[in-house]
DNA sequence: CTTGATTATGAAATCGATTTCTGCGACGCT
DNA sequence: AGCGTCGCAGAAATCGATTTCATAATCAAG
């Protein structure tokens, strides 16, 4: 690989004037003409290492999120990195498996690569960002919240809960469960929340009999299902916190011979690669890609030095409700 | 942050020396543990991008693939972390969206960065990869082929979309369709190949009349199955030749009220996040973990210096037949 | 025509770690 | 006792870019 030395050397300058000609810096015309045709000829790109080294700041945004695997966070991956590029910067995507240790372990590295800044779901309410803090590099929350003090996106998470449990009771089911979250996620507890609030005022029932907790997968939601079926108290109609335990529970209920409408199903996020025909299920879609390029734009402004007390910004979701057909 | 220098000043001890201990090189008992115990108040990290520009090689692999939100590539990118982590590499994960563009930028950064390694899945068959084998960077290209000689994973994509179709033949249905992927990816058109000859060899009609070519995302699907199910030489089963694709025509003909086994479907590939009875549709599972730990299996030894000629892996497919509910 | 300001440029310092080179002291062998 | 070997440790070079500093040349104003 050419260095800024060779290309100075072919091009008769220092090495200064090569760099200054790559960064838009003055010099004579002439000049930064033979630098340009000295680096072409030697296909010379300058090593990212070395300005990160001295510049002490790389073009690389580290987004951190919990499970590759489910579609909400590739989603929101996309978005990020869309409105990276335009911005000048490549994103690196890191998979905590919400796990904390495997968190702090990337936030670590991202220090230490010296990254412009990090976009992160943290892994519970109690991930720890002091160290990220302290470094000074700027860091942007998302989705879910944690104790410290940082710019942050995240989506109206009880009215979630609300709407879709209050659209179930509107379409005529009486006996509304729930399948929320793990305790550590204030977005499940959030969501749970809504629902709590709606069937407090609209069910005839004790609500601590009706929600289940469990992991954000497949499986989580799958196990939590099963259960609810099983109960005494047999719901007639379940609430998903998130969309893959809402998968979860449909494909539960399909084994029972339960699917919509006969069995009342709400869920809050989208569910892309099901084969569900469309108005079965009640469906709170979620601003993903909002949620990703709002990060990037809190995080960039961070980067060019913005100075300012921590934001936090508010996204609805959008209720698509099912067609009452049990009325 | 504190540094190498701050913690050899602490310490008593010189620069190289700190750096000795953290690299397991002869440093005496005593200042070995002063070095550890300054460390350890400083809280030092040692800075990667320093070390990256001396050592020439960083810790980190780029892994490069075509479309982030499809699970199946999630899958592989779950599946390369793991393995990587474990060897002591952190992974990038870097999103082409098919664009051969998006593509040589990732590479030249990856390059530009002194990344380890990095593991491919090739935009297209043309996806140039001179410059990256020109920067002696080791490279493992992953289930698709490009012209270039390097390691390669892939999966027996011809005899998976033979025993599909053959399946799907045994099953009853007689007029098998393909919806298959873009003309530029070898994989797309291998498995078609597998679908054509079962066709030629069994069905009674022209396989041309029966094939289309679809973008590998769900809107390619379900453009193609429309336009199939429209075509005046209706078909009475398709074979989708990955998992999108088939989620695609699955929601298609869903809308029809065509539910498997009306109509026959089958797909190379996994559908995680479907909620269809298990059984109807029939697939080829493909071992994306194996995929995955194989090529980081590979790119490692050859980061640690292995120089052999480029070896090519090939795993199978797994059939998991429909009941054939034609019969 | 001088002086101060401005501009273009190269030399050299810098970022923070690793690694080579060099030297010192201890040890073993004859 | 003398010589070679070995191990440990510090000084200094190194990776490749950016940036400060110094200098020479150019220009404008008085």
């Amino acid at each position: 690989m050419a260095t800024i030395y060779d290309v100075a050397t072919l091009a008769g300058v220092s090495p200064a004037t090569v760099s200054r000609v790559f960064n838009g810096r003055a010099v004579s015309e002439d000049r930064a003409q033979r630098v340009r045709d000295a680096a072409e000829a030697l296909s010379f790109v300058p090593n990212r290492t070395a300005r990160t080294l001295r510049r002490q700041s790389s073009e690389v945004i580290a987004l951190i999120i919990p499970d590759i695997e489910n579609p909400f966070f590739t989603a929101l991956a996309r978005a990020v990195e869309d409105r990276a590029q335009a911005a000048g910067y490549s994103v690196v995507l890191c998979n905590t498996d919400d796990d904390p240790v495997k968190e702090a372990t990337y936030l670590q590295i991202a220090i230490s690569e010296n990254m412009a800044g990090v976009i992160l779901v943290p892994a519970s309410d109690e991930s720890d960002l002091s160290t990220i803090i302290a470094s000074g590099r700027p860091v942007v929350t998302v989705d879910r919240t944690t104790a410290f003090d940082v710019d942050h996106v995240m989506i109206e998470n009880e009215p979630a809960g609300a709407s879709v449990t209050a659209a179930l009771f509107d379409a005529g089911y009486q006996r509304i469960a729930c399948i929320a979250g793990p305790e550590t996620v204030v977005t499940a507890i959030d969501r749970a929340r809504g629902w709590r609030s709606v069937v407090e005022r609209r069910g005839n029932y004790n609500p601590d009999l009706f929600v289940r907790s469990a992991n954000h997968r497949l499986d989580g939601g799958r196990a939590a299902m099963a259960e609810l079926l099983a109960s005494p108290e047999r719901p007639d109609a379940v609430v998903a916190t998130n969309n893959l335990m809402g998968v979860g529970a449909l494909q539960v209920l399909n084994e029972y011979g339960l699917t919509p409408p006969a069995f009342g199903v709400g869920v809050i996020g989208d569910l892309p690669f099901t084969t569900l025909s469309p108005g079965l299920v009640t469906l709170v879609h979620l601003p993903t890609r909002d949620l990703g390029t709002t990060a990037v734009g809190m995080l960039v402004s961070r980067i060019s030095g913005h100075r300012e007390p921590a934001r936090t910004v508010l996204l609805p979701g959008e209720l698509a409700a099912a067609a009452s057909v049990r009325s």
